[in-house]
DNA sequence: CCGTCTTGCTAAATCGAGTTAGCACGCTAA
DNA sequence: TTAGCGTGCTAACTCGATTTAGCAAGACGG
């Protein structure tokens, strides 16, 4: 079943030389003195036979199993996942690792399981992610092991975490608006997304409209409404009519997310309102969505592959002494936004 | 760094016997006559002290890891990954095995590369999946080794192919709408995606249209139209406008999957037509999309999740004979489709 | 009382590497 | 001639489990 592997012993004899002697040069351990000769063999010999050190017994002696557990909450929903297992695999396998990857479903039970599964495999260093931004820390099981944790805001935990600049991302929201000319009638649809467990806002929801007030106000302005309401397309819609409903007449829209706008653009299909002649839209997430819509959508854009190379990047530099990273969020420009008349302050 | 860890030997220095005895009395094996009162001793020892067994040692000793190899060849693009590793992880981990992710890029020189970084590690199994389904096959550094093939199309592998029910899909897709009284005026969009490649037109294309075909052949009746194209939003909206624009007036729609829906909805719009009083729609993948679209789209799912539970569990029951499992593809009815008075055949 | 069988256990080898301690040889210097 | 030293290599141990081979003590039969 398994198949044949060429191991150490075996290139050692081709060579001539010992296992010991086999071991230093191709470990290239140059306190040992080898003769140059001797080296040559063993280097031939191990090429010849293709022969690749087996992991396993290497990790035993050394505890080292170039292997980092990723340990996220949910794989499935979104491209999040996707992408973040993507550019936390380019990065480890650029270095020779590779990833274990499992997810949790919020389980805590699950979670102990696969923490175990992990811990008997030896794993160096574990990523713990968040699909979203929000409270949450690795079980105790995994301290004594490195750990970043991905997309967490529980600042109680001691080690890096590693999270998109929100702040940032809703400066350059605002920004692209101010930046076309708009002024007023720039409303909010998602808003800080109050819920019982986070009653000022989702931790994104605050900071993006921190930062699109920031800038407003910069540009000597400020938001016209702002529309409450959860971050799915159906809120977007309602959001949208309802504001639409009580008179409101926006030139200028910030969805807190893509979902959020295909709903708006879904409402404002219906009232006859057109993207971006009359209202100029920008979001954020950057979802496969954004690019999908009419008028293309312009997105800031959710690092997800740099969050994941970012992750595990801090874990095998680990001189890092920085406890947060923030990642920044880069503006998709497309069609949704249009340039108007910059009016007088 | 490494976290203490109980060993074997403490177990059975705490339980007063030897590590042989230990060993078998852990793994249950009845042919080695220790006591009941050893036995006892050795579990309450383990018991006490948290033992588990150190896999990486146990794996040198049997060349087993439990450990599966999950090779994709993209993992970000849309949800498939994400369900399917879900799915293959909820097995595995049913039995004790954990997975090894990673992702080609269709890049052969990065798959050689994984694949070896796997076989160190020493895998005993390995899904190799595709992101949809098309020819390509294992390198050869896998033969040896356990493995199924997740969405491969080309026949000469040799060992278990796992692929979502397409033909049954169409077939599905057609009665929803067969079902709803619909006989005239039904098209397709999308159809069977011809490329340079697959001039015959793509493995999915093919099956879900003739799956349709079937069907609408079994009611009397048959497709009043294709409109071929590839399978993104703007075809959908292009194949929709296009159309229209040549006279036709469909009743029914078959939109090969939920993106070519997006455009083909869009469309509509523009052009005042009403899902689903002007028009039923039917679609495949059930991807996010479908339930975010208004009205929420009936569509028939590709069941990703499911295929990475086949795929695991293919691998780990062995016993399989079938060289090609097809995972069905069920109906995700919303409200796109609408009821109409059966016409006489 | 001796040989044989069963019971209950353990010493030692093994997997495939990495690592420590030290040996044999030749050269130099006293 | 012999101690001392550097060079070039290897024997043996280690990591933590599994597994093979076999030993000691008691029971039993003749």
């Amino acid at each position: 079943m398994a198949p044949f592997r060429v191991t150490l012993a075996d290139v050692a004899r081709r060579a001539g030389v010992s296992r010991t002697t086999a071991s230093f040069v191709l470990s290239g351990r140059t306190d040992m003195r080898i003769s140059p000769d001797a080296q040559r063999r063993v280097h031939e010999a191990a090429a010849e036979l293709g022969y690749r050190p087996n992991q396993t017994a290497r990790s035993l002696r050394t505890h080292v199993t170039r292997t980092i557990g990723l340990i996220s909450d949910t794989i499935a929903t979104t491209q999040f996942a996707g992408e973040v297992i993507h550019g936390a695999l380019d990065t480890a396998l650029e270095r020779d690792y590779l990833l274990l990857v499992a997810e949790t479903s919020g389980d805590p039970v699950a979670e102990k399981k696969l923490v175990d599964e992990m811990l008997d495999r030896q794993v160096d260093a574990v990523v713990y992610a968040m699909m979203y931004t929000k409270p949450g820390h690795p079980p105790g099981s995994l301290s004594g092991l490195p750990v970043v944790v991905l997309n967490g805001i529980e600042e109680s935990f001691g080690g890096p975490r590693i999270l998109p600049d929100e702040l940032g991302g809703g400066r350059t929201a605002a920004r692209a608006l101010v930046d076309a000319g708009h002024r007023d009638g720039i409303y909010a649809i998602g808003g800080r997304h109050r819920t019982p467990e986070a009653p000022d806002g989702v931790y994104a929801g605050r900071l993006r409209m921190q930062g699109v007030d920031e800038v407003l106000a910069d540009a000597g302005t400020s938001i016209a409404g702002a529309y409450e309401c959860a971050w799915e397309p159906e809120h977007g819609y309602d959001g949208m009519l309802s504001l639409l409903d009580d008179g409101h007449r926006p030139k200028a829209l910030v969805c807190l997310n893509d979902r959020l706008a295909l709903g708006a653009y879904q409402a404002m299909q219906e009232r006859g309102l057109r993207v971006p002649d009359d209202v100029s839209v920008v979001s954020f997430d950057d979802s496969d969505l954004a690019s999908w819509l009419r008028p293309a959508l312009t997105s800031v854009a959710l690092p997800h592959y740099e969050l994941g190379k970012t992750a595990v990047a801090t874990l095998l530099d680990g001189t890092s002494e920085r406890r947060l990273v923030a990642v920044p969020m880069p503006l998709r420009s497309r069609d949704s936004i249009r340039m108007v008349p910059a009016t007088a302050g």
